[in-house]
DNA sequence: ATGAAAGCGCTAACAC
DNA sequence: GTGTTAGCGCTTTCAT
């Protein structure tokens, strides 16, 4: 394999001096113009590229962004995931992903190469747990841009935040089903591990309260949340019985219950009624539709590029943007 | 915000010079014992990290794996990268994904950039289209350890392939639909720019002669891949109103056409019978189970890592490995 | 066992 | 408009 091609590479092949070809090849206005074009031209046919290290040593920064999510098979990270990148794409950023299984240690270690490769900023589901307990390492942020999603977790303070509400969505789904005529509404959702688990079944007792509807203790499955979890919940609640209507407070626990509905014959919307959490796209297209709790994911993604290009690290204090979830009705 | 701490900066703070702080961080043995731990913990408490731009540009490569596809979402994308992913996390590797929309312009500009972070090695599941057409740079891979994933594109003739052998499993699809009385079986596939396409269509084609069946040139429908194309490739097979049977050929056509049958009201299994590409996991869960045609994921990112670690580049001639896709009959 | 110098590729800051 | 120099952070080589 050929050396690589350099600017000096260039220059001694032209006979002129590697600064001409640097200016030369980043439009700067002080190079005649035929010698831009003729250096351009060369370097096309030498297959030069600028080595990013060079330019990153110097203090150029880089066109780097890091994504830390748990996973990237969970439909709801993998279209944020999509729809950053597609954003990378076009301004030209690279996206590094990192998963960290929701592990602390895991998300640390990303942290530390994301800061060796100097990246521009760091996107992250936080993960769950108190990160104080990881040795007490005050510097594993230094230098880097960080933007909490979804979940937050203040550390320095000076982290910006892009989270859901979907209290009033959860809500909202509560009383749609008390409207059209359900009285033993059940919810399945996570436990009190995550905030997010105690926030969401608050709503669903909020829903409750606000449809006149008392709490019944056998309608309400919580637990670490999971799609077996999600499908456990929904077949008990099944043989149980009472529910005439499901309220799913997460991504797998949603899919999971449907899964348990749909493989034990039972139609969401005529057997029982279901609502969902996320919004895979074949929500939309089977058994006519299945009503969910959509997280808006182009939203939290166009926030992120925002927050991105304004910069965070120079803000005083943090910025934090939030996004309703929305309750969307189709036929189940 | 502090001043970044390097080697130097230890250096001084201990009033040492900076190569024996280099050589303490990378345990050289030619360290006193207690220099080296000195080092270590000064380093640590001021949040020190090796600025990996500066290993990169001394030539000592860098631990950047890239990855490109048509999008992330997709489920068998979104599971390989996922594999792909957690690999990289163990072995210390970053990975950067491009989304390349199965186009050829963005699949090159993504190379671009990541010979410009000088990648360790790429994979890549090539666009469709002749690459040649690209305006004829012969450089746009120099220096890159490429991996082809799933289809080939053979272009140095040096590109390590992992790929899937489904003709097999398509044949088979065919036989079982024949098997089971169907007469009239659609094929909805890529078009011949990728050799992947020209292979699944031979494949359908021998399964329709190996079932004594003649070719119905309306029963064929091919064009760049997408799901837009697979929903209208089977509406159109639905308006024509002769085809029985549907075999699909690719994971967006799959899901492409299976949208427009759900959406139009038709039962795979009952109304027409559907044999999809790639096996998402709702795949199993609706209209009593899709059949398709799975594609290993596991296999393929394993074999991967394999070839990652081998590296391709030094080696003359390239490596191609095969995974089997198996057929998967289920209710559809 | 430790230090000094050189150089990787690039560009800002100076010459001229 | 063009060329020379210096230095970003690191490690290899060559002293000491």
């Amino acid at each position: 394999m050929a050396a690589r091609v350099t600017i000096k590479t260039i220059a001694k092949d032209l006979g002129i001096s590697h600064m001409t070809v640097s200016r030369a090849l980043s439009d700067h206005p002080n190079v005649q113009k035929d010698t831009r074009e003729l250096v351009k031209k060369r370097a096309a046919e030498l297959g030069y590229v600028k080595i990013a290290a060079a330019t990153a040593m110097r203090g150029d920064g880089t066109r780097i962004v890091g994504l830390l999510l748990p996973n990237i098979v969970n439909e709801f990270y993998a279209s944020f995931a999509n729809e950053l990148a597609r954003i990378c794409e076009a301004f030209s950023y690279q996206l590094i992903i990192h998963l960290t299984d929701d592990d602390l240690k895991t998300e640390h270690k990303a942290m530390q190469q994301l800061r060796e490769v100097q990246a521009k900023a760091v996107v992250v589901v936080p993960a769950p747990g108190d990160p104080h307990l990881m040795g007490g390492d005050r510097h594993h942020l230094d230098g880097l841009d960080v933007i909490q999603l979804i979940r937050q977790r203040s550390v320095t303070g000076r982290e910006a935040a892009i989270l859901v509400d979907d209290a009033g969505a959860i809500s909202a789904a509560v009383k749609h089903l008390h409207a059209t005529g359900h009285k033993k509404i059940a919810y399945i959702g996570a436990n009190s591990d995550l905030s997010s688990g105690r926030n969401r079944l608050e709503a669903y007792r909020k829903g409750l309260r606000e449809s006149g509807l008392s709490e019944i203790h056998e309608l309400i499955k919580t637990a670490p949340p999971s799609f077996s979890m999600g499908g456990n919940s929904a077949e008990a609640l099944l043989s149980e019985g009472v529910a005439t209507a499901i309220v799913c407070g997460g991504f797998e626990i949603s899919n999971g219950a449907l899964h348990a509905l749909l493989t034990s014959g039972r139609k969401p919307g005529s057997d029982i009624a279901f609502i969902g959490y996320g919004d895979p796209s074949f929500y939309t297209w089977i058994e006519g539709g299945i009503s969910t709790i959509r997280v808006p994911v182009s939203p939290l993604a166009n926030q992120t590029l925002q927050v991105l290009k304004s910069g965070t690290a120079d803000d005083e204090n943090a910025q934090i943007f939030e996004f309703q979830a929305e309750l969307v009705i189709r036929k189940s």
